[in-house]
DNA sequence: TTCAATAGTCCCATACTTCCGAACTATTGA
DNA sequence: TCAATAGTTCGGAAGTATGGGACTATTGAA
């Protein structure tokens, strides 16, 4: 059975993605998932260093922020970056940001 | 006399700058600056709503993220924009992002 | 030179965030 | 039914932001 997380998602604001983006582990996050097209949170996407309840929190941050978007798939959250709704928001901002993330 | 508050400027990072423009408050500034070429910080660019201490306080993260640099001229300090810099680093984001900004 | 005014910075107390471990919930599969 | 797995929630410790007041530096006038 597939079900949203947070189905009713707040309007996506440009101070919301930006400091969403603003924290690295986040960006990485962010960039990890964007090459898949599902992906597990924890295990996936957030570096092994960081506690359970962090990665969660993470998680949670991001989905207010618009950035992702949760569906639970059993006993997993599988995560998905809402690339299309952002760019209809903010053109081009995405690609930029996760672009220079990039580089370095 | 001119004198540069900093001279040393750190590396501009993409979280550094991120961050640096996640705040709204911040934001604003170098919205009211960009468009200007020299400007006074607390007067011109900061909501007058603000204590000094915080305004200065915001202004210290956006110098030491790079994006802005102070220039001490007489009594009061001048913040220009680093908007050559920032490009040379991040192609296009800074633009991106104050165009996203108007429309917000 | 001295004094008041102005523009910022520094310091400190309070309020808010973030991070983590531990306890909890929900789903699956044996 | 029970253990395992994946996440969330709670509470405390550590860090960060905010604003008030004291401080510094420069100017301009008396």
């Amino acid at each position: 059975m597939v079900q949203f997380v947070h189905p009713a998602t707040k309007d996506i604001t440009l101070a919301g993605v930006l400091s969403a983006l603003a924290d690295p582990a986040r960006l990485q996050m962010v960039k990890a998932m964007i090459g898949q097209h599902d992906c597990m949170s924890c295990a996936a996407a957030a570096p092994c260093t960081m506690a359970k309840s962090t990665v969660s929190n993470h998680f949670r941050i991001l989905r207010e922020a618009g950035v992702v978007q949760t569906t639970k798939r059993g006993v997993e959250h599988r995560n998905v970056v809402r690339e299309a709704d952002i760019d209809a928001r903010f053109p081009g901002l995405l690609k930029l940001i996760l672009t220079h993330a990039e580089a370095g």
